[in-house]
DNA sequence: TAGATTGTTAATCGATTAACAATC
DNA sequence: TAGATTGTTAATCGATTAACAATC
């Protein structure tokens, strides 16, 4: 290939670390909000219940970010990790879908704190055209492309059932967003480089049906 | 161990097999809506976009459900993966917290088809007490345990926020809950025996990010 | 029977854990 | 300096894929 060598790929990170990665930020923040200065892999370990290897394995995929003798500086790792999820830099989404699981998704202020800016919602059901959660306009269907171009949108959050899933997100790899966060039950096939993160609310539910039969194999 | 060989241990599968059978239960069921009558390992992989040796290896960890020569029948397949997830069996579940995604969930009547029925809901705040969510009414916190008790509850959904998660959760297993599936962003620590399934919504919305990055370094 | 396709064993690959030299 | 703890290499473990004999 003729660009070889002109790319300069970053070392393929596995999906595996990618998902323990929130984790990590989710316990170093509560440490820097107790105020813990710095802790070594070892404690982290026995708080998060996972080995001080794979801590130490997992954050040198990125990089050194611990001293030896020292440990891990806490706020410096927190916003450490918190650069390689993306989570300096804002994120503009839209909901489609403003039935009962868009409105809830639109109402969840927290998402805002980490750079995740509720922009719009789209429905197509005349009836909710118009109305507002927490202040952003529902819109119809057909002004999605256009908005989306207007407004430097990156995820577009598919809250509607899987009858309609597969057609709306075709339209949204068209418009060039970059992200699809899914919510409907169902596989998603979109080009290269466009990114789906699945939120299969009923296989979670399913996984945790086995995990009981299992646990109590006679009903009780 | 006085037990030893008194006990059949179930062969112990693992969560990464576990995982992937709502989705061939998926397919399945949408095979079998379609009419489809049977389907080899091959075809079911081409669809799957997964192995078809992995498909065979998953299903043989429950038993041999297929046939040389002529593949799975699609039918009898998605009934006996849906014997194995514990579809055949009912669960009753209730909401904890009545908040947007409590509601949302509680609206969702898809879960009814599978088996798991929508019983009660509580929240600390009196103004929703007596309050209804598709003929479901909203009880006091303070009910929960006697609740839990009288109408076989089999899983409590934590759709509450994370400061009150990890104490009504202590609750809940006191009350004898077999499973809870957990929206808080917080880890529970239960017993063994009792099954937790987390569904950590910002957890997946950080993984989306970082892979929007790194498909996009450079901002665009 | 011949062809198709499973069930299952063996080989490979990747992820996790252990160990320890480097170094603060 | 001595002790602590990382970063990193090596060993282990488990999961996935390949191969093929069994069998419908």
């Amino acid at each position: 290939m003729l660009s070889e060598g002109v790319i300069l790929e970053e070392k393929e990170i596995s999906q595996a670390v990618i998902g323990r990665l929130p984790r990590y930020f989710r316990y170093l923040g509560e440490l820097k909000d107790e105020g813990v200065e710095r802790i070594s892999s070892q404690d982290l370990s026995e708080l998060m219940k996972v080995t001080a290897s794979q801590i130490r394995q997992d954050l040198n995929n990125f990089g050194g970010f611990g001293q030896q003798g020292y440990g891990y500086n806490v706020e410096y790792l927190y916003h450490e990790i918190g650069k390689i999820l993306g989570l300096d830099r804002q994120h503009n989404f839209i909901i489609i879908g403003a039935g009962n699981l868009g409105r809830a998704l639109g109402n969840y202020i927290n998402f805002e704190k980490r750079g995740f800016i509720f922009r719009g919602m789209f429905d197509e059901n005349p009836a909710l055209i118009g109305s507002r959660i927490r202040g952003v306009k529902v819109m119809p269907m057909n002004e999605i492309e256009h908005f989306i171009r207007e407004n430097d949108i990156d995820i577009a959050v598919l809250a509607i059932p899987k009858s309609g899933a597969v057609a709306v997100a075709e339209k949204l790899v068209r418009t060039g967003i970059h992200a699809i966060w899914n919510f409907a039950h169902v596989d998603l096939n979109v080009p290269e480089g466009i990114q789906v993160e699945n939120v299969h609310l009923s296989d979670s539910l399913m996984k945790l049906s086995y995990n009981i039969r299992k646990a109590a194999p006679n009903g009780e």
